[in-house]
DNA sequence: CTAGTCGTAACGATAGTTGTTACAACTGCA
DNA sequence: TGCAGTTGTAACAACTATCGTTACGACTAG
C-alpha cells in the first residue's frame, strides 16, 4: 500500500534545523555550519541549505559566507512561529482543485469548485491558526523537556 | 497540466463523485456508471472506478455488477461529511517526521520527534473538526446555488 | 447467451523530493 | 596577499507517487 514517504517533513526537518541553531547560539557560538546542522537532522548538508535558503528569504534566518561562515537566526526563537515556518517553505495549499476543468455543462462540475474553495479556505485557516500557536521556543522547551 | 504544486486533489473529486451519483439519484435514476462521472470529473473512468473503490470499503457507496450495473450511495449526502471522505480516500497525515532518524546523541535530534507530533497531533485534529463541519448535502447546494 | 459494467492488474509518462557531486563566490585570518 | 572554509546553486541520478490508459476476467439483467 502507500507508504508515508510522499508525506511533509519539510516543515519537521526546518523546524528542527532552526531550533538546533538558536540552542547553538545561546550556548554562545555565533553561526552554525550547514554541515553542522545536517548531521543532527541525518542528511547532506546542501538540503539544509537549500531548505535555509527559503527561510532566509523570508527572513527567519540570515547567512554570514566566507571563512567562519555559516547560519544564525535572524529573530529570536520566541518570534518565530510554526506559521511562519510553514509560510517560507510551502507555498502551495494542503487541497487543491481538480488538475483538468471538469464539465462546464455539467451542474456539479459547473459549481463544484467555488464549493469546495470555500470549504478548502476554512481548512486552511484553522490549520494556519494551529502552526501559531506554536513558537520555536515552545519547541525548544518540550525539547529540553524530553531530555 | 497546471503547472500545480503537487497539492492534492483526490478529497475534491472524491467530493465531486459522490454530489454526483446523489444528485443523479434524486433524479430518479437508480445507479450512475463511472463513465458519466469521469466526464463530469473529466478523467478516466478507471480513476473514477478506483476512488470509489476504496469510497465502497469505507461504507460511504456501493456498486452493483452485472448489466445495468453502476454505482449508489451508501448513505444520504446529508450523512456523509467531508472527514468521512478524507479518511476514506488520505491513509497518511499532512505533516510527517524526518524520513531517517535524526542523531539521537543531539540533544535536539533526539527531542524534536515527540515535539513536533504533539504539534502535529493538534494539526490533524483541528483540520478534521474542520472538515466535519461539511456535509456532502451542505456542498451540493452550494453547487445548486451556484448555478 | 449477450451486452454492458465493475474490479483490478499492468504499463508508460509525468512530476516532486532527496541525496549527491561539483564548483564558483565570498571572506576572515595568518 | 593567499589560503582555507563555507555558502549558493546548478546538475544529475534514484526513488516514489500519481495519473491516464489499455486490457481482460468477473459478474448479472434481460
Amino acid at each position: 500500500m502507500e507508504s508515508d514517504v510522499s508525506a511533509n517533513s519539510r516543515l519537521t526537518i526546518a523546524a528542527h534545523a532552526l531550533t538546533w541553531i538558536g540552542l547553538y547560539q545561546r550556548r554562545g557560538h555565533e553561526v552554525a555550519t550547514s554541515e553542522q546542522i545536517a548531521t543532527s537532522v541525518n542528511t547532506n548538508p546542501v538540503v539544509i541549505r537549500r531548505l535555509l535558503a527559503k527561510l532566509s528569504k523570508a527572513g527567519l534566518a540570515d547567512s554570514r559566507r566566507g571563512a567562519g561562515a555559516g547560519w544564525m537566526l535572524a529573530r529570536d526563537l520566541a518570534a518565530i512561529t510554526l506559521l511562519d515556518v510553514y509560510q517560507a517553505i510551502e507555498p502551495g495549499p494542503v487541497f487543491a482543485l481538480h488538475p483538468a476543468t471538469p464539465d462546464p455543462e455539467c451542474v456539479v462540475g459547473h459549481g463544484i469548485g467555488p464549493a469546495m474553495t470555500a470549504v478548502y479556505d476554512q481548512v486552511e485557516a484553522a490549520l494556519r491558526r494551529e502552526l501559531a500557536k506554536t513558537t520555536l521556543e515552545d519547541v525548544l522547551r518540550d525539547v529540553l523537556k524530553a531530555a
